[in-house]
DNA sequence: TGCTTATGATTTTTT
DNA sequence: ATCATAAGCA
């Protein structure tokens, strides 16, 4: 970096960026410029000659984050980061099993399992098993075979303690151990402890990685997992340089494994450590950070940190009691508003919850406002079912013995596959140690299948081996739409006339686009397909940057890192926020507590509060008490907003009736009729139509009566009006 | 076999 | 209210 660039930098920051110390924690509060700090010790590394990108390992948790100090450090260093290690954890991980699948015991192959398929493999394990899933709980299994993996620990490992609920968890980790192995699976924690067991195991491949990699960077500190620490800590050995920058006051993922403690532990595990708090914030107003720093104060355990600010005092904290959640939304429309004609760009503006179950409300808001947003979280591309299965297909013809794969759309469009035969497939299988596909291979040459059964089976057997025959050497966009096309996946989903199904049609066109585009690295030591396949399980996607003018709406996990000039948090209300699941001990509640911490720091000029006297929440109507948190904000930094003329309760539910606002596209072919149209029918009386299907004489539709139900009627005989 | 209806549970999320 | 999964029926 230039010496005109160290100027910028705060004494703290300077001080961080080069530090001689080996061992360096960086504490740096939320806006005090931690990524900048990040990214300009790297350069400073480089530029000073004490380091060459070949020998600087740089590690975030998300790939958004990974990919932002990559492109600052293109920007800095002027020369492509050649043979710098920038990623996640799994992404790391996973590039080292590639190169060392051998001896890390793995096939070429092996493919990377998300949770999704991780839960329906351990849903089929206890089946056949015959253990109860009600008992056993497949989510919960899950979590601990996740958390023995995270303390290091194989099913082998673990000494059975008398308790029946332990040991029955402990044979389904066993069971999916050897499965997974067995079939070259690889679930996310199972990427980092085998990349931790293969390091450990054998020195000279270890002293090779520890020779390399002689600084080791990483963002979010706060945020590992035991594994993920362990890993560091094995990598850095006795003389390689660790620079960790973190907040404590920011840890809000506690309960998916990270451990705070590790900040805590870093200067006994590291004696050497020089501890450096960024506290200058460089982001919001005076009164947005002392409303923060009073907040986060009413915690106990925290390691102590005071942000302050050479900035304006700023307007103060508006805090709106709601009559109810249609209030609020109505009320943030407006404030939006005038903020919008004070200058200040859509995509400055934020509304956050605590649960993505509030933002439904807000939509229907905006949509009637007309002000556009978007919607960041929620069910991200790649894990959507429809293209889920679309990559099913891709993995199953490139690697037939991938069975959840196989499982998952051997029936899927319905072609006559049912439970029975998938029951017996899977049967012979287990016995002879077979993957489903050459088990069903097998049973089709031994014809030891009922006749239908033998049917349908051999066609998807057959199509399957027809896609992969003309897919052979088809470029990876060319083979998935032919799969799409030929597997009948497609016409499935066009079949379905709904809002629902022609969105999950355009999700598919999007698959196929995405697979157009996708660029293979030259470099790769593994096919497109495999690398595409890995690609979307480790990378969800959704960062594309939202240069649109649009509000930004997202829960307040997934906020942590950004910033806007206004922002409304939402439903602020004991129950809520906190949340009810998160009272039952002080650590919980601190959690919660940190995690509006976030939320208010997100905010540079304008600030928010709302909640509601009453909402209606899972079909029932609640009634909250305003959060406490909100009392542990000086009274003094907050403005109660009065409404001019109180909404009553029924001029603040105008759009009680959603069957206006369906769009006009879903008209039903031929008929006149359309989707979310009322009509009348001779015997049930008036109702909704709320799907459709067929056309001509066969036409049908679904009709939500107002006292008689939902049913399906012919359009030939109904005689609707 | 596969569609329809009934039942149950519902924080947060990355990889 | 809404969604997913499971049992039940055509």
């Amino acid at each position: 970096m230039s010496d005109h660039a160290l100027n910028h930098l705060n004494p703290s920051q300077q001080e961080a960026v080069n530090s001689d110390c080996p061992h360096i924690l960086v504490l740096a509060g939320a806006g005090s410029g931690k990524t900048r700090v990040l990214v300009e010790r790297i350069a400073w590394l480089v530029q000073k000659n004490l380091a060459s990108p070949m020998e600087i390992m740089a590690v975030t948790f998300t790939n958004k984050a990974a990919k932002e100090m990559l492109g600052r450090l293109d920007n800095l260093l002027n020369i492509p980061a050649k043979g710098l290690w920038v990623g996640t954890f799994h992404g790391l991980a996973h590039r080292f099993l590639r190169q060392h699948y051998e001896t890390a015991d793995l096939p070429q192959g092996f493919q990377i399992l998300d949770s999704d398929d991780q839960i329906r493999l351990i849903k089929r394990l206890e089946k056949e098993m015959n253990l109860d899933d009600e008992r056993f709980p497949p989510k919960q299994a899950q979590w601990f075979i996740n958390n023995q993996k995270e303390n290091g620990r194989r099913a082998a490992h673990i000494q059975p303690n008398g308790e029946y609920f332990t040991e029955v968890m402990l044979s389904i980790y066993q069971q999916y151990e050897t499965f997974c192995q067995r079939n070259g699976l690889v679930d996310f924690t199972e990427l980092l402890l085998r990349c931790h067991e293969t390091l450990r195991d054998n020195s000279d491949l270890l002293a090779h990685y520890r020779k390399r990699f002689r600084y080791l960077l990483v963002d979010e500190f706060q945020d590992t997992n035991t594994l993920q620490y362990a890993w560091l800590r094995l990598l850095a050995g006795e003389d390689n340089h660790l620079f960790a920058v973190g907040d404590d006051d920011q840890s809000i993922y506690s309960w998916r494994g990270a451990k705070i403690e590790n900040i805590h532990r870093f200067s006994q595990d590291f004696p050497d450590t020089q501890t450096i708090r960024l506290e200058q914030n460089y982001r919001s107003t005076e009164t947005i950070l002392s409303a923060a720093n009073a907040l986060i104060a009413n915690n106990d355990q925290r390691m102590g940190k005071q942000l302050w600010t050479k900035g304006n005092p700023g307007t103060a904290i508006e805090n709106y009691a709601a009559f109810n959640e249609f209030d609020e939304a109505i009320f943030i429309c407006e404030r939006m508003i005038q903020y919008q004609n004070q200058g200040i760009p859509l995509n400055e503006m934020a509304i956050l919850y605590r649960a993505n179950a509030l933002s439904r409300v807000l939509e229907e808001a905006l949509n009637r406002a007309n002000l556009p947003y978007r919607i960041y979280g929620g069910h991200k591309f790649f894990s959507r079912a429809e293209i889920k299965d679309a990559l099913a297909y891709l993995r199953l013809i490139n690697f037939p013995n991938d069975d959840p794969s196989f499982e998952r759309i051997v029936n899927h469009p319905p072609r006559g596959v049912g439970h029975a035969t998938i029951d017996k497939i899977r049967d012979f299988a287990s016995i002879n140690q077979l993957s489903l596909w050459n088990a069903s291979k097998q049973l089709i040459a031994e014809k030891s299948l009922p006749g239908r059964a033998n049917n349908t089976l051999s066609q998807f057997v057959q199509l399957i081996e027809d896609l992969k025959e003309q897919n052979m050497d088809q470029e990876l966009g060319e083979q998935t739409k032919s799969i799409l096309l030929v597997s009948g996946l497609m016409d499935h989903f066009q079949q379905d006339r709904s809002e629902k199904g022609q969105a999950k049609v355009e999700n598919l066109h999007e698959l196929i686009t995405a697979t157009q585009q996708f660029a293979p690295d030259p470099n790769s030591l593994v096919s497109p397909v495999d690398e595409f396949l890995a690609h979307v399980t480790l990378d969800t996607g959704d960062d594309e940057p939202s240069t649109e003018q649009c509000i930004q709406m997202m829960t307040l996990h997934s906020a942590k890192g950004l910033e806007f000039d206004v922002v409304f948090i939402v439903g602020l209300e004991d129950g809520l926020f906190p949340h009810n699941m998160c009272l039952e001990t002080p650590a919980q509640l601190e959690e919660e507590r940190r995690l509006c911490y976030v939320g208010i720091t997100r905010a540079k000029k304008h600030l928010t509060l709302t909640h509601a006297e009453q909402r209606r929440m899972n079909g029932r109507d609640m009634f909250h008490r305003p959060s406490r948190f909100l009392k542990e904000i000086p009274q003094y930094l907050l403005q109660d907003i009065r409404v001019r003329n109180r909404r009553t309760a029924s001029s603040a539910k105008p759009y009680a009736h959603r069957s206006n606002y369906l769009p006009s596209t879903s008209v039903i072919d031929n008929t006149g009729l359309q989707l979310g149209q009322t009509v009348n029918h001779p015997k049930f009386g008036s109702g909704t139509i709320i799907n459709a299907e067929g056309s001509g004489e066969s036409a049908r539709v679904q009709v939500q009566f107002d006292q008689y139900g939902t049913k399906w009627l012919v359009l030939q005989y109904a005689n609707l009006s």
